[in-house]
DNA sequence: GTATTTGCAAATATTTTGCACAAAC
DNA sequence: GTTTGTGCAAAATATTTGCAAATAC
């Protein structure tokens, strides 16, 4: 029964597998539009839902909206980003990172827990300009 | 007529004050509330434009969403936030800062023009542990 | 069988916008 | 008088949710 396998196979793992295999920092509409030929009877509140998931899970981050949509990275290391406010596209800057110590010394300040820490860039891409 | 200067003021120029005389980095919704005593017959309309035009203009930034609202801020300086996902509270790091280097590094990364830079903590704030 | 996952559509919430009127200059 | 700013309500948009049916275990 491989196609029944293939066929039934939890949707929730396409969503995780689409946003993990992706650098382009997808919305829930992207992952939709992206799955939706493959899996016809995929509905946009599933993705919603199962985004909301793993976010809690910590499976994936949310970078917060851009130009109104919220953007996931399915990359949770720490990294740092560029976000074009003309196009909207993301990009990680993979060869610049965040010391280490200023997540310490931001907890220290804060007498909180800091959980995550995100470095952005905001401009025009060079295709903007 | 000091009296009707004062009633008659620009209703852009008290929604500016009260974003500049915060710290709280408010929503447009909380700009609302705050002058709505003072200003009765002010709608959340205008509060909306005239902090889209602020953010045009670069008179004051936008931190993103919190919790589904977008946040302001009247300090345009580049510095570092705390964001608590408890409640949704929005902190200065008034101690920490990005350094200089790394604007100038992203822009020779990216291609493009870099425009704002911001370093985010997310987690939970003393308060909410 | 029970528990989990999903489609669908309606509901929610935020933000934007059209338009007529008011205020500023 | 012309330009700019605003109130109001409706519209647009993204996201969440209730519920019954489908799927997994």
């Amino acid at each position: 029964m491989e196609a029944t396998r293939t066929k039934h196979f939890r949707k929730r793992d396409a969503i995780l597998s689409c946003i993990k295999g992706t650098h382009v920092h997808p919305s829930a509409d992207w992952v939709y539009a992206q799955l939706k030929p493959q899996i016809p009877d995929l509905s946009i509140g599933t993705v919603y839902r199962n985004l909301a998931l793993f976010k809690e899970q910590g499976a994936i981050v949310s970078l917060g909206t851009v130009q109104g949509v919220e953007r996931f990275d399915g990359n949770t290391e720490p990294h740092v980003h560029f976000i074009c406010t003309g196009c909207g596209r993301v990009d990680d800057l993979p060869k610049m990172e965040v010391p280490q110590a200023f997540c310490s010394e931001a907890a220290s300040q804060t007498g909180g827990c800091v959980e995550c820490c995100q470095l952005t860039f905001t401009g025009r891409c060079s295709q903007c300009l």
